[in-house]
Formats: C-alpha cells, sequence, structure tokens
DNA sequence: ATTAGGG
DNA sequence: CCCTAAT
C-alpha cells in the first residue's frame, strides 16, 4: 500500500502548527479498478514530510472523527444525531457513524446536491483536535504519483503502521466529484481563508450559505463535506490527469475483493490495520454495489433513481404458502390421515405448533401423547420426535436448564434479575464484545479471550473453533436450544420467552453497521463477520430484525417530535440515531417500500422548512 | 444453504 | 420468532 498524496496544500509552512490543510486528492492510476480513498491521519512536519500518524494519534483520531461526531443528518431531523458527547449511544455507534458515512458516499454526484444539505454534525469538542493532524489522503497500492517520498513515509511510520501498508493491492482511486467541487481543483487550505472565503467555500461545497462566523467550525465543516463527496459515489466518477472524468464503465469498479477478507488481513493487527480493514470492506461494498451483479440496479446509487421511477423492486412472488395448522385444526382435518402432527416446543404450551408431514398414515391412528414435564404444567401433548432445529445440544450445562426448578433453571432466573450485574449474562458478555469491537476491528479473526469460568456461556469460543478447524467446537454449543424456551417473568409482569432474546442495542448497533458494509440482504456474510460472537442471531434474525428496525425507523420519525415517545415500549427503545441510519441505509439501498416513502418525503418537507440548519 | 416474505 | 417458498 503506498501513500499518494496528489495534491496537497502546503504552504504557508508556518502556520503548519494549527494548519487545516485538506488534501482533497485522488490518486489515479492506470488500472482500472476504483477504489475509494482511504483517508489516513499523519502530521506534517517542517520539511513537509508527511507522517503516518502514530498509535496514540490514531487513537485520537477515532475519538475525533469517528466517535465524537461525524454523524451525518438529515437537516430534516434535527433531532440531530447524537449532538453530544455525553449521549451514551452517541459513543458506543460513533464507529458505525463512521461507516455510514461511507455510504453516504455511494449517492448518485446528482442528488449530491441535495445531499449535502445533510448536516455534518460537528458539534464536538473542536478543542480536542489535534491541529498537528492533517487529513491526508492515501489511496491504496498503486505506487506512483512519487509526490511524496515513499521510503521517508515508512521509515517514520510508526509500525502499527506497517502491516497496513501489506495490504493486499485493491489499487487505485476512483472517485467521484460532486460538481462544485470541480472548482476545487483538488486541494484548498481552508487556513488561507477568510471567513468571506470560508463562507464561499462553504457554499461551493454544502450548496447553501451559512452564518457561522466560526473559522474552526466552517473548516471543520468543509473538511468534512468535501471528504465525503471526494471518495463518494466511486462509481460515477474518476478522476484522472486531474480532471473529473464521468466514469463509463462502472464495472470497472469491480474488482477481486472477496479475498481480503481473508489473507493478509486478518493476521494483521493493531489499529491501523483495523481501520484499513474497515474501509476494505467498504470496498467490497463498493463491488457488490458496482459490480456486474443483479445487487448493481438495486444498489447502485446511479440505476437508483430511474429504478425507483419505475415499478418498486419485484418481490419474490410466491405461492401461497400453506400454512401450518393448529392443533385444533389437525384434529378437524385428521380424518384425511394426511397429518402427524409435531410438537415444535412447549414449555410454554401455546407453542404448539403442528406441521405437516408427508410421511402418512392411510388411516387415523390414535394421538400418541405423552406427559409434558417440561413447563411443570404437565399438559398432554402428542408424542413425536420432539424436533430441535440447529445445532443438536452436547453441553451438560444446556441439560441442566432443562429442570424446570432445578438448577440449571434458578441459575436463568438469577441471570435474568441481575440482568447486567452478572458477569455471566450473555448481554454482558455482548457488551462487552461491543466494547471490545470497534467498527473497525471488526474483521478481525475473532481473538480467543480468556476463557476462563464463563466458558460455558462463550458463544464466541464456538465460532472461532468453527473458524479455526479446531475441533472441539459444539462443546459449548448452544445454551438456548430451541427447546428451551420457557417462559420468564419479566419485571414488567409479562412472561417471556426464555430465549425469545430481546436485541441488545449493541447487537441492533451491529447489524445496522453490516448492512451499511454489505448492504441488506448480505445476512450470512454479516451474520458471519458481525455476528461471529453471537450463536443465537441466525441469518434469518438478522433479516428480521432489520425488518423491523426498517419500520420502525420510518414509522418513528414522523411522530419524533415526542421527545423519545414515552410509550410502552417494551423492549429496548431504538436511539433515534439509529433509525435514522437506518433509514438513511434504506434509503441508499432502495430498499425504501412505496408507502414509507411517501412517508417520508412527508416529513422531509416539513421538516426541510422549520430545519434551519446553519 | 441462503434469502425473501408472511404470520 | 417461526415457517414456507423460492433460488
Amino acid at each position: 500500500m503506498e501513500a499518494n498524496v496528489v495534491a496537497v496544500e502546503e504552504e504557508d509552512r508556518n502556520e503548519l502548527e494549527d494548519s487545516s490543510v485538506i488534501a482533497v486528492a485522488c490518486s489515479v492510476s492506470s488500472k482500472e479498478i476504483a477504489d475509494p480513498v482511504v483517508y489516513k491521519l499523519a502530521r506534517v512536519v517542517g520539511d513537509g514530510i508527511y507522517i503516518p500518524a502514530t498509535d496514540d494519534d490514531m487513537k485520537a483520531e477515532d475519538l475525533i472523527d469517528h466517535k465524537s461526531s461525524l454523524h451525518l443528518v438529515l437537516d430534516n431531523n434535527q433531532t440531530a444525531v447524537g449532538s453530544s458527547n455525553d449521549d451514551p449511544f452517541d459513543q458506543e455507534f460513533a464507529p458505525i457513524d463512521c461507516e455510514f458515512e461511507e455510504l453516504l458516499k455511494f449517492e448518485d454526484p446528482s442528488t449530491q446536491g441535495e445531499r449535502s444539505e445533510a448536516v455534518v454534525d460537528t458539534s464536538i469538542d473542536l478543542g480536542k483536535l489535534n491541529p498537528k493532524f492533517e487529513e491526508v489522503t492515501r489511496s491504496e497500492s498503486t505506487p506512483l504519483d512519487g509526490q511524496i517520498d515513499q521510503s521517508g513515509v515508512r521509515k517514520l511510520a510508526d509500525p502499527l503502521v506497517g502491516p497496513a501498508e501489506n495490504e493486499p493491492s485493491t489499487s487505485n482511486v476512483c472517485a467521484s466529484w460532486k460538481p462544485d467541487f470541480s472548482m476545487l481543483k483538488g486541494e484548498i487550505c481552508l487556513d488561507n481563508l477568510s471567513v468571506r472565503e470560508l463562507h464561499a467555500t462553504f457554499e461551493a461545497t454544502f450548496g447553501r450559505e451559512t452564518s457561522v462566523k466560526d473559522k474552526q467550525w466552517l473548516k471543520r465543516r468543509i473538511s468534512m463535506g468535501l471528504c465525503n463527496s471526494c471518495d463518494g459515489s466511486a462509481t460515477t466518477f474518476i478522476i484522472e490527469n486531474s480532471k473529473v472524468k464521468r466514469k463509463d464503465n462502472v464495472e470497472d469498479c469491480n474488482s477481486e475483493d472477496k479475498s481480503h477478507n481473508k489473507d493478509p488481513v486478518t493476521g494483521l493487527e493493531g489499529r491501523n490495520v483495523s481501520e484499513l480493514v474497515g474501509h476494505n470492506q467498504t470496498i467490497q461494498m463498493e463491488g457488490h454495489f458496482s459490480g456486474g451483479s443483479k445487487t448493481l440496479q438495486s444498489a447502485s446509487p446511479k440505476h437508483h433513481i430511474a429504478f425507483e421511477d419505475d415499478n418498486q423492486r419485484n418481490k419474490r412472488v410466491r405461492k401461497p404458502t400453506k400454512r401450518y395448522i393448529e392443533v385444533s385444526e389437525s384434529d378437524s382435518q385428521e380424518h384425511s390421515g394426511r397429518l402427524v402432527s409435531a410438537v415444535k416446543s412447549s414449555g410454554s404450551g401455546s407453542r404448539t405448533r403442528v406441521r405437516p408431514v408427508h410421511n402418512i398414515q392411510p388411516v387415523r391412528k390414535p394421538l400418541v401423547t405423552r406427559q409434558d414435564s417440561l413447563g411443570g404444567s404437565g399438559v398432554e401433548i402428542p408424542y413425536v420426535s420432539r424436533i430441535r432445529r440447529g445445532r443438536p445440544r452436547e453441553n451438560v450445562m444446556a441439560l441442566m436448564n432443562f429442570q424446570p426448578c432445578g438448577v440449571g433453571m434458578t441459575a436463568e432466573l438469577v441471570k435474568e434479575a441481575h440482568d447486567g450485574h452478572n458477569p455471566q449474562s450473555d448481554e454482558d458478555i455482548e457488551n462487552q464484545e461491543h466494547k471490545a469491537t470497534t467498527a473497525t476491528e471488526w474483521l478481525q479473526h475473532p481473538l480467543i479471550k480468556e476463557s476462563g469460568e464463563n466458558e460455558q456461556y462463550s458463544e464466541q469460543s464456538e465460532d472461532v473453533n468453527i473458524n479455526s478447524d479446531d475441533g472441539h467446537m459444539d462443546s459449548y454449543a448452544d445454551i438456548d436450544s430451541d427447546d428451551n424456551i420457557l417462559t420468564v417473568p419479566t419485571a414488567k409482569g409479562g412472561m417471556r420467552r426464555k430465549h425469545h432474546r430481546p436485541w441488545t442495542l449493541s447487537e441492533v448497533a451491529k447489524l445496522v453497521e453490516g448492512v451499511s458494509r454489505y448492504g441488506a440482504g448480505k445476512w450470512s456474510e454479516i451474520k458471519k463477520i458481525a455476528f461471529a460472537a453471537c450463536s443465537h442471531r441466525t441469518s434469518v434474525d438478522l433479516k428480521d430484525k432489520w425488518r423491523n428496525l426498517l419500520r420502525a425507523s420510518f414509522a418513528q420519525l414522523p411522530a419524533e417530535k415526542g421527545v423519545q415517545n414515552f410509550k410502552k415500549q417494551s423492549s429496548t427503545p431504538i436511539p433515534a440515531p439509529i433509525l435514522l441510519r437506518v433509514r438513511e441505509l434504506a434509503e441508499m439501498q432502495s430498499q425504501v417500500s412505496p408507502d414509507l416513502k411517501a412517508v417520508k418525503f412527508a416529513s422531509n418537507n416539513i421538516n426541510d422548512m422549520k430545519s434551519g440548519f446553519l
């Protein structure tokens, strides 16, 4: 991987210390494969040599650019995404915000104007900005444009940067330019600009005026705006020979990115790597979206619009489903001899669904039943195989959980009660996991965390083992086999199925992030990568959850006035920011259903009127 | 096996 | 979540 800085404003050395030089540069190469520009922090020392940020610096960057703000918010949602730093969610989902932005970049340039109405929320503590840092564009591989002394950079590079540079070459940047930016000619130095000029730039950048006088603020915003558009919809434009060209062959963007998941990347370590990996994912997504596959049309921003206009995505038509039948029903129909009832699970007795089976007896057969002691209810249930799906349960601990009043049960209840204080609770592990996993670290091979006494719950090790062909993978398999559907009293009186795990916020976050990377629909991928640690949550679950999120995001927005909507929200209310992102992603991927879109537009207009951003 | 959708 | 149908 090479650091190509095509254009960097380097004048005004005396002010280097607090300059906010932005390199809006896009490297070009002979190869046609497109890659988004990868930004990386670096500092410029006196002689103009670029020093990749140190580890600590990178941390700082994370804090600043990823955690603290960078929420892109459509201004029709003045609720603004986590404008405050103390919002816990803000912190928690910041990484995703970062990725989220990536997605925004897929906008068709023609729509960029509107899009750029999006507010770059920079309500971060500017004081935290280390002025020494500058954003330097960096393209992957493709050694050329040696405007910067490569070796110099390398020598000075922080060791941690090293691995990142081994990154497989995806090469070449094809960045798109927002029309207005062409006039920027690829480089600007905001520091030289007066407030007035900044205003002009701002206008050019966002297509609107601002009255804000704060230089810092302006610079910040503009820089963000530029960043967003620079490596934006990489599928439409390319920068070549300092000229913005329309990219006619979208296919070019497709590439062999796939391989990146495995190989060197996984083995790499360090923050920088993780960051790179993150970007890599983005690249991958681009591949999906701009590649010649079917996904192209629905996802590629370029086709986005036309496609929307056309008949909405043709849903997969499906034959009217012969629904499974209720027990009572089956009884009455049993004379046909066509049915054998199977109890799927018990415990919550209500969960007695019957499925049709083709292996049938011609004559009515007495229903064999047996006592079901599971829920302690003693209900008689048809005695057929208690089919279980998923992996066979092998863990003794799991079995313990079946004792209605036994130790296992007690343990479970205790666990429930503690809810968060018990170190072994799933959620704790969940959260733990999340904290340790910044979005950018995602792809790193899940490290085996100390498998101590918690092992029985360590769903993580399970997956790790799967991946690393390490024999004994199923040992801790599922504690939550679906036989386990017992009901557990919840605080609010209700009874909830034991293993209906409410979605954790971090899970939701991961999901959103995943969708942003792979696109909705790539659920197995998302499952594999983002939810590697969650043995529960099947890809179907992800899909379902996403569906819900989608619904929620569009439903909640119009009424967003009501401060957080104090409704019965029995389940974890999904923070607005998340919903916003969900909505965005959905929009971007043309996953928006017509009616919902209507809602959206309505609210859009209304809010547009009100929102006086800037 | 994975994905989309309906319940 | 669960289930089926489509791919």
